[in-house]
DNA sequence: TAGATTGTTAATCGATTAACAATC
DNA sequence: TAGATTGTTAATCGATTAACAATC
């Protein structure tokens, strides 16, 4: 509730981890757990868990622990679960028909608004009940449906132009899937996944 | 070269953007950098960029900098750049198959070597030239088909077991693509990609 | 040689862990 | 009340940054 002292952004990755945790925990109808035997299984350490938690106030009780569906429930509240979130998709490639396709979203208050393409091949085509819209569009589009979310499943080439254009026209976060860095205004948030990294650090460690 | 320290992970999760930025500046034909000038593009100190890079060897010359294209070639070398690797794909559903046609894997050394699914619908339809193979048949198959690294692109309550099965079949390494965390045999590397925690990290930041 | 920039040691900063008084 | 476990402060550890001698 008191978000004064400002939270580190490793504190933050960790938030969707307890989620997680604290879910499969609610599906076992596990009522309470202690810092510490939460820290048991996710190999973490209790004070680092009640460190943590304490970035977002005191959830739990002395002697008793945490409650967890209530902490379940503050977590979504500090994740902004259950908060309706416009989103589209530029890209219809591969992953851009993956994350259309990704029914998780969909529950967790995502709601997709539009798909774009600059590929005629593509443009016109169905995914999930969208038609594929030409990115020449995209001005006309957000204009008239203010999104909050996009996601750039293009190649690298176009990223960086296509990131300036829709932040230009209010989209506020970037879930950017092409293998380089955004830089944009202070105000909009970019998030990145970049699997060719991700796949390189596996095989680091594999050697 | 001499890799007596340990490296810490985070210096390991910075490599595959050094190796980004290295690649960009060859393709500008610059043929020398500072780690000063480096610095500035990437937004990091000149010291941090010096440390890590000194992880693995002193790479640089006083009073010039780093060569590119040797620094490139090197950073190629820890991050196993053009070693072979063979890896398979289990569950041919939409990020399958975004992976299965991520053509900038192929171009880098990794050979995909089978596709596995559990719906009969989809066994036997292909993927990227590839018949879409039955998961019983993973036994079999890795018994006459020795694999490195396993996609692991299944629906949640499949991984765990999945990724039991193929680590005892000699798969050394897991790109797991399933919101839950894995433990194996030591011996066995995970690299996860949560893509439902990523999203949820750029909502917190929206906020 | 003089200037530049590295490799590396030392200083600082931040994040993790330990400890413990508060309190349920 | 006694036992358990939190919230929070203090101690430790590690990672980042600064400084500088070495050297190209």
């Amino acid at each position: 509730m008191d978000q004064q002292k400002k939270v580190s952004i490793a504190v933050v990755r960790r938030l969707p981890r307890y989620y997680r945790y604290l879910s499969d925990l609610l599906k076992m109808d596990v009522t309470r757990i202690s810092s510490k035997e939460l820290s048991l299984r996710m190999g973490t350490t209790a004070s680092q868990i009640r460190q943590d938690l304490n970035c977002f106030g005191g959830f739990g009780q002395q002697g008793y622990g945490y409650n967890v569906e209530y902490l379940y429930n503050e977590i979504a509240k500090i994740l902004g679960v259950s908060q309706q979130f416009k989103f589209i998709i530029i890209g219809a490639g591969n992953m851009g028909r993956a994350l259309a396709n990704y029914n998780n979203f969909v529950s967790r208050g995502f709601q997709l608004s539009g798909i774009f393409d600059v590929n005629p091949q593509i443009i016109g085509t169905t995914i999930k009940g969208f038609k594929v819209m030409d990115q020449d569009n995209l001005e006309t589009f957000l204009k008239e449906n203010p999104i909050d979310i996009a996601m750039l499943t293009v190649p690298s080439h176009q990223t960086a132009i296509l990131a300036e254009r829709v932040a230009k026209l209010g989209v506020k976060g970037l879930w950017n899937f092409s293998p380089m860095d955004l830089k944009l205004e202070a105000d909009v948030v970019v998030e990145n996944v970049h699997l060719s990294d991700s796949l390189m650090v596996l095989v680091i460690n594999l050697i």
